[in-house]
RNA sequence: GGCUCCGUAGCCAAGUGGCUAAGGCAGCGGAUUGCAAAUCCGCCAUCGUCGGUUCGACUCCGACCGGAGCCUCCA
């Protein structure tokens, strides 16, 4: 599930600001949301709810808060009360005196800094909904402790988001909903590190270099302007930074920022450009060769196995041998260890060179023993279960180049290699060396095999 | 200033109070190959600095240095 919060002042503001209605902004947003998401293979969202088809909801949510005394109305407005909440600031370790809170004109409405509103009152122009209170529209926080109660119930599993999202946001949410149901709101709160831009550079390795206000004594003097641009050139989040990202969408496989992204913890920020998205895709190399590879053994596509699902594999794996139920058992318990990818991922690496070395030892390029074949094929289908969980390797990756002759260069690449083996047959080497030397020159790679010569585009 | 987190090989990145400190990229040596490519085998780190706790720390504590995020405006 996930919450779609269609109206605050950020998206009013933008919206009057490209002289459009907020609803067709932030539709826009959505969409556009949607779109990367599927590019990037994430799917299987069952609930968006939006917060302005849950206005109702969140005016009685808003109630029950005010009923129970853990909120007040003030001039329009509605805030919560932290003072009323005894351990408001227990998932990011705050004290209600050390929160300094929400500032500006609303200050003298609240009774303490800390406060924040549950329900805002609209000013002139401003999308508004009517309620006990006046015409007006939720606040920030409000929605997805309306919602996810709504659609969940009071108490779920996991409730994820952004670092960046821990304060305020998830902070008040818990606020809100734990005092009106006194249960906890989540059991795991899982917060994912944030992507950073590599440096301008390029540099993979370096430190994405200080801005300017980077000397401790100075950050005090710096403008608010200039932290923001200078945090807009580390971090890429919301609209500030999202332009780089999209970018990169364009120039890589979407499977590519996958395995970047799977490659580090989800806790641990992450440094995002065109190099490291460049080593993943060279990382994913060896799996796609294996694939390759087990498709001219087998004669069986490896994107078209079906994806297992763990019960389904549990009573499967015997068949693949007992290397590979380990590596399956020790990618199975890293996964269960707070989705411990990197680890997964190792033990993926580790497929690659058994499932190599049981072609290479069997020698299955040349004959096909009905056994080995057999434990091969149980071995692939296990890779297909363990990828597809990470959403791996879930499509043949397209070969460079192609076109329009695309069938006319297979035919010549054919002849060319036709001509070059009877070279080699001949024990004419310096042909056959010149023949896959102009060729590598040209960008296309020849590998002489047991079973014949393959060629590919680099 | 307050609250978090991080600092592991050339680079990316797991992990652990004592067992050979995963895996990838790059590099090097070997097997294989007519030569290559691919594949396989092997090599390549004492874990930011300084102290402390401990029989023993990279792993715990403290200080320092360096880096990231949040708190300050708005959400």
């Amino acid at each position: 599930m996930v919450n779609i919060t269609d109206v605050d002042d950020k998206i009013i503001v933008e919206s009057a600001a490209r002289g459009t209605t907020m609803a067709k902004l932030a539709a826009e947003m959505t969409a556009d949301y949607l779109e990367n998401l599927a590019v990037l293979g994430v799917t299987g969202i069952d609930r968006m709810p939006k917060a302005t088809e849950h206005i109702g909801t969140i005016i009685a949510f808003i109630e029950g808060l005010i009923a129970k005394g853990h909120a007040y109305a003030s001039d329009g407005d509605v805030y919560f009360d932290v003072t009323k909440d005894a351990d408001y600031g227990k998932l990011t370790n705050r004290s209600v005196e050390r929160t300094q809170g929400e500032g500006g004109s609303t200050a003298e409405r609240k009774r303490s800094a800390a406060d924040f509103a549950l329900w805002k009152k609209a000013k002139p122009g401003e999308p508004e909904w009517e309620s006990p209170w006046g015409p007006g529209r939720p606040g920030w926080h409000i929605e997805c402790s309306a919602m996810s109660k709504a659609l969940l119930g009071p108490h779920f599993d996991i409730h994820g988001g952004g670092l960046d999202l821990v304060f305020p946001h998830h902070e008040n949410e818990i606020a809100q909903s734990e005092s009106l149901h006194d249960c906890p709101m989540a059991t795991f709160w899982m917060h994912n590190g944030l992507m950073q831009a590599a440096g301008a550079a390029g540099k993979v390795g370096g430190r994405p270099r200080g801005e300017a206000g980077s000397a401790e004594d100075a950050a005090a003097q710096v403008s608010a302007a200039d932290q923001a641009a200078a945090q807009a050139a580390t971090k890429i989040s919301k609209s500030t930074g999202a332009e780089p990202f999209k970018n990169l969408l364009g120039r890589h496989r979407p499977e590519a920022i996958r395995m970047l992204l799977l490659s580090t913890h989800y806790r641990s920020p992450i440094q995002f450009g065109e190099e490291p998205l460049g080593e993943s895709a060279r990382a994913m190399e060896a799996f796609e060769r294996l694939f390759a590879r087990y498709e001219r053994v087998s004669g069986t596509s490896f994107y078209a196995l079906p994806c297992r699902n763990r019960r389904e594999g549990d009573a499967a794996v015997a068949a693949a041998g007992a290397e590979a139920k380990a590596l399956r058992d020790k990618f199975l318990a890293a996964m269960d260890d707070d989705f411990n990818t990197a680890i997964a991922i190792a033990t993926l690496f580790d497929f690659v060179r058994v499932v190599n070395k049981f072609i290479d030892q069997h020698s299955l390029e040349a004959k096909k023993p009905v056994a080995e074949m057999a434990t091969l094929d149980a071995m692939l289908l296990v890779m297909r279960e363990l990828t597809g969980v990470l959403g791996l390797f879930l499509t043949e990756p397209k070969a460079p180049g192609g076109g329009a002759d695309e069938g006319l260069v297979a035919k010549l690449m054919e002849l060319v290699i036709e001509i070059r083996a009877n070279a080699r047959k001949a024990k004419d080497f310096a042909t056959a060396d010149l023949v896959r030397t102009k060729l590598t020159e040209a960008g296309i790679v020849l590998e002489d095999r047991p079973d014949g010569t393959g060629w590919s585009r680099k």
